[in-house]
This record gives structure tokens, sequence and C-alpha cells, in this order.
DNA sequence: TTGCTCCATGTAAGCGCTTTCGTCTGACCG
DNA sequence: CGGTCAGACGAAAGCGCTTACATGGAGCAA
């Protein structure tokens, strides 16, 4: 495409073509005259070099970090049925965040899905096992083992802490700052006895959550447990809840996820439960169907761009040579909206309002 | 990294360099023998080519297509604090479509955010100006002019008609198609008189999906309108339907978007009405937003997949010289919830079964 | 057998850069 | 004023591949 080469420059500029080269890659002195003619010349022709032929020659002596300037984004250990995953696992915000760091950088970023199988055979495509990548983002599965990606490039994992074994960095979601920010919200409200709603199986995240859940339950002192639902026979929790005594039902209830928090919503609607009047109810995630259900659900919304801006800056930090912490916690924010109140009993009446939700 | 260079393959081969590489590529003939042998040590050696080299000495007699084996995804035109756009250009699965079209063909796929201001001043990344890629698939903010890259690359644009003045063939989701599907679905129940809701301003998405409602309504000889909701002074369409004589009002309402849709929702159960005995809501996008709302939304979800996959398939077959078809539309699926349901005085009663959404 | 063709293979010339090494210039010191 | 040294620059050797061209041997017709 573009004829000119370095050696071009370097007639038009007067000079030698590694003077050229030198002014480009800014790593030896030269002097400012010169540098200023070769500057000219490449703005006015403009130049750009071939990165392949940069690649191949700075082989020769292999320097540290940047040869490529690109990093891959691998979503790893997917299902082979795997769209379903896709939408846990690549949040748009993630991406953006990541985005942003990566244009500040001057790094391509190249993604990638890989099968569970794929990983487990270790057959990567041709431009992984290439080489062609200065770090890798790894955004891997539950349970899913990534140790392999370190032989290609320095690598980082992506997201909530999970039962990945890894000896990579990890820069991830602080989920226990949003159980314990959900908590405090509700006893701030004046509820005394809420519960957990999260589904049986080993989902990690969601016993994460759990589990601190009970810690900070315990903490304060209040009355709580952890329900799971079966996700086959369906029994719900709201029939549950209403064949309990008003007594001991639970006066609020968090979600392990959005979702969750939403079909109990619904459930609970169905058997005439009057959400937040009876109980209140909050999510985990700050997803929009939170913001669409009715009423509106309090959540807790991770941070997931700043995620994607530090995992950068980290993998940045090791990809050239610098010492970077093993784990790195991002945090989130609580949004309030109207489906929890004050306990009932509590005093005010939580719907004095009507009930609005943001503008699309 | 690894050390390992044609040459070496080719002596432990018995062979020649130029032999081995006339095998790697399968470019030219070479007696089978030979070439199995060639091919016993690369398995044996795990040898995979330096593809800058290969790149840099293809470069000498430009062959048509493939020299990088890897297509740029470039969602451009982005506003300044685009994290609000991200959302609607970045669908999970559009861009798992994607990576499964690439991934057959052995593609690399470089995500890029291109911001209006650097696509207007021509000041690309690097990687992008320097011909890195073998062919770009645009995603383009409305109203952006993107005939820029055909400079670099093929070029394909992907997602809804907007108003891009583009030369490049398109691969978009065919708004009419659900459009006519929802107005149909609600025809079926017994509806008569349709309104379409939609937001003030140039939204292009939305004034063609209210174009064509209007069309389906008057060939179905129905009575229908299009009424556009102010943003900033908040007076809801709500408020303006429940000032109306009973008979005046219509008695199903098609959101622009689910968004607007859950919002409409919401303002009518503060209003007292009840949906969808009252009037029946669709809404249009798939979301989980729709999912989640009470009742749960009917609503129109493009195939966004499909649209990631026709998008690389057609973008390979235009970078190996093939012809496409200058527009290729992508259908999607009708989701029937309980927002919807047969017009009042159309017998049947809406509200025999319990409202259920969808397991997480 | 000779001479010709054809095809598989080897030889070697780059692709466009980076970097080592050596030269040359000028500054500075004795 | 000669010697020394440092710093700026150019010459040229590759980086690991692809491919035009050369070569040599097999096959075949005369």
């Amino acid at each position: 495409m573009s004829k000119v080469s370095i050696s071009d420059i370097a007639r038009l500029a007067g000079t030698s073509s590694a003077t050229v080269s030198r002014v480009l890659s800014g790593r030896t002195y030269v002097s400012p005259g010169i540098a200023e003619r070769v500057r000219e010349v490449v703005r006015k022709n403009g130049f750009v070099m071939n990165s392949s032929a940069s690649v191949l020659a700075r082989r020769r002596s292999p320097r540290e970090g940047l040869v490529h300037r690109a990093i891959a984004l691998i979503f790893c250990g997917l299902k082979p049925a795997h769209l379903a995953d896709v939408n846990t696992l690549l949040r748009p915000d993630l991406q953006a965040g990541i985005q942003e760091a990566a244009a500040e950088r001057d790094l391509a970023v190249s993604t990638w899905f890989l099968r569970q199988d794929q990983v487990a055979a270790g057959s990567f495509p041709a431009a992984i096992s290439r080489n062609q990548f200065d770090g890798i983002l790894l955004k891997p599965a539950a349970g899913q083992n990534a140790d392999i990606f370190g032989k290609i490039a320095p690598c980082i994992i992506l997201g909530a802490r999970q039962q990945v074994a890894c000896r990579f960095p990890v820069v991830e979601v602080d989920n226990d700052l949003g159980i314990d920010a959900l908590v405090e919200h509700l006893y701030g409200l004046g509820h005394r006895h809420i519960e957990f709603l999260t589904r049986r199986g080993p989902h990690v995240p969601f016993q994460e959550r759990a589990a601190r859940f009970m810690v900070r339950v315990e903490q304060l002192g209040l009355k709580g447990c952890v329900v799971a639902e079966e996700t086959e026979s369906y029994e719900s929790y709201a029939q549950e809840f209403i064949r309990r005594p008003v007594g001991e039902r639970p006066t609020a209830i968090i979600g392990a996820s959005d979702l969750r928090a939403v079909r109990a919503i619904h459930d609970l609607f169905n058997q005439q439960v009057r959400i937040p009047l009876d109980v209140s109810v909050a999510g985990f995630d700050g997803s929009d169907a939170g913001m669409a259900v009715h009423p509106p659900l309090t959540t807790w919304a991770p941070n997931w761009a700043e995620v994607g801006r530090q995992g950068v800056r980290v993998l940045f930090d090791r990809m050239v040579g610098k010492d970077v912490p093993t784990r790195t916690l991002i945090g989130g924010e609580l949004i309030v909206r109207t489906s929890t109140a004050s306990s009932p009993g509590a005093g005010l009446d939580p719907n004095s309002s009507p009930i609005q939700i943001e503008s699309t």
C-alpha cells in the first residue's frame, strides 16, 4: 500500500535510515536539528512504519515488553453452547474500560473466545501461539485453569474471584463490599431479619456472596440465613415464604443476583406479597433488569469499567517489568431504588411517593 | 521465544527452507513424501511460523486478501462521553456471532472504539493506519460517515440502517420485519387501535420503526398514530393517556424500544392503568429489561448474533474478492410474554394464569 | 543415445526495519 | 598544539520468511 519506506524518508531528509529509525523509536540520542527535519518529512508524507519489519528486526535482541503493542483479551473456558455464557462474561462496560485504558497506552486489543476443550487441549488459534501479543487479559469462566497462558505472555486475571487456580495477578470486583453495603443499607432501614436468596449448585460467585452475607449479618447481630432455591423442581421461595407465619418471615431479602431478585419479586407478587410494604428486596449486579422490574430494584453495581481500566493498567505495568499487586479490588455503587423501604414497624410509609424509573 | 525457525525445520527434515515454506503455505506442489516428513518435524517441534517475517516477505509481491488473517471491529463515531453509547453499540450477542464466524475462518478480531472527532480528523491509531488488518467491520453511530475507512481495507457496515452515507455493503437488522410482527401480533389479539410510542429528537432507528408502523397500520386498516414523548418536560404519555375518554384510548401500545415500553408500563401502573387488561404494551429489542418488567414484556428480539456471523461472512467474501450483496437483512424473533393480551371486548380473560418469568 | 520438456527442489535475493560497530567531528585537557 | 574521548551519525548485517530463478533429473520422442 504505502510504498514509502524508512529509507525514502531518509533520502528526503538527507540522512540515513538508521537515523530515521532512531528518531522514530526515540531510543537513542539524535541531534535536535536532524530529528526535527526527519519528523517534518514523516509528517508531510504521512509515513507509518511497517510493523512487521519492525517486529522482525527487533527480534534479534529481544527487548523488554512491547514488541507488538497489542494485547489479547481472552474469554476462556466457555461451554460448547457458549452464547449463554457470553452475557455474563462480556459486559459492555468492562470492555469499554479496557478499550479506554488500552487506547491511552496505544495498545491494540484482540478478543478471543476459547472453549474449555480448546484450552484443555492447548490448541490455540495460530495468532495466540505465535506470540503476537505482548500481554493477555484473561476472563476465565469459573473453574477454568488458565496457567497455560502464562507460557505465551504476561497474564492478568479479570473479574470476580473464582476458583481459578491462578498464579497470575488478579483484578477483581470486591463482592464483599457490595454485600456489606446492601446489608448495611437494609440495617439502616430498620431490618433485623434478612434472608439471602441463592440457587443450588456450585456457582462460586454466589457462594462467596452468601458467605459474606452470613459474616456481616452475624457481625451486626441480625437474624438471617441463606436460602437456596432448587432450579428444577419449581417450588419457589415465594411459596415457601407465604406458608410461614408472618412473624417468622424475613422483612428483607437479598438476591444473589439481580435476576434472582427479579424473579423473587415476580413470584412474591403472584402470591399477593407487597414489595416493599411487606418485604424489601435487593439485588446484586446493577443490571437493566433491576431497573425495569416493578418496583425498581435496589442493587449493588460493581464498577466493571474500572475493572477493565485497572486490568489494562496492571497488565501494562507487568509487561514493562514493574512490580504489580497480586490482587486489585474494585468497588462499586449502591443503587437505592424503591424495592427497599423501612422495615414494617419502623414507622414511615414507603408508598408515599409514586414509583418512577430512570429516563431512557 | 521459540528460537526454532523454518531453516531449523528444513535441516531436521533434510530439505531446504524453501520447501518447508512451500509445504506450510500449500501454495505450490511438493512431493508427498517430503511434505509428510516436513509436517512430521513441524508437529514434533511444535513449530509456528513468525508471522512478522511472513507478512514482510509476502509484501514483495502483493497478493490477494489475507495477509494478516486479522480483521478490525471498529465502533466509530462515539461521543466523548462514550460509555452511554457502548451499551447500544456493543451487544454481547453481536460480538459472540462475530467471534464465532471469525474463529471458523481463522481470523483474529481486533476491537477499536473511535470517537467522532478522531474519525473526522482522520487520526487513527497506528495499528489501523498501518494496514495491519485485512478487513474492517464498522459499527458506526448514527450519522457517522465512515467512507474514510475504505482507503485502509475492505469494509462492511454492521447494524441497523442509519443515515450512514456508505458505499460499503451493509449487514443489518430488518426492523420492518419486527414492526410488522408486533403489529400483526396485536392485530391477531383483536386490537384495532394501536399507538407507537417514541421520543422526540432525531433518533434514526426510532424514526424508521415509527414510519414502518404507520405503513403497516394503514395496510391493515387500523387506527393508529405515532406519539413522541418529550424527554425534558416530564409530562408522560401515561398522564396524557388517562386524560382521554376510554373510547379514545388505544388498546395497545408499541414502544420504540424496550426501555421506552418499560417506562410506559411503570408510568401507566402509577396511573392505575392495568396491563394488559386495560391496554397491551409491547417493546422492541429483546432486552433483559423487558424480561424483568411486570408484566413481562412482549417484544421483538433482533438476531444480533446472526448479524455478527453474516457480517464476518460477507466481509470475508469481499476480502477474497468474491461479489457480495450490498445489503443483507437479518431477522429476529417475536417473544410473546404477558404484557400483551386480547383486546378488551375480544372475549378471553388475560389474567387467567399467573405471571411468570424465565428462569435465571 | 540424444535432446527436449517438465517438474520438484534448491539457491539466494530481498521484504523494511533495528542495531552493532566503526568513523568522524569537535570539545577539552595537559 | 597534539592527544584523548565522547557523542552523533552512517554502513551494513541481519531478523525469518517468500519466491523468482537456476538446477538437475526423470520421462519421453525421435
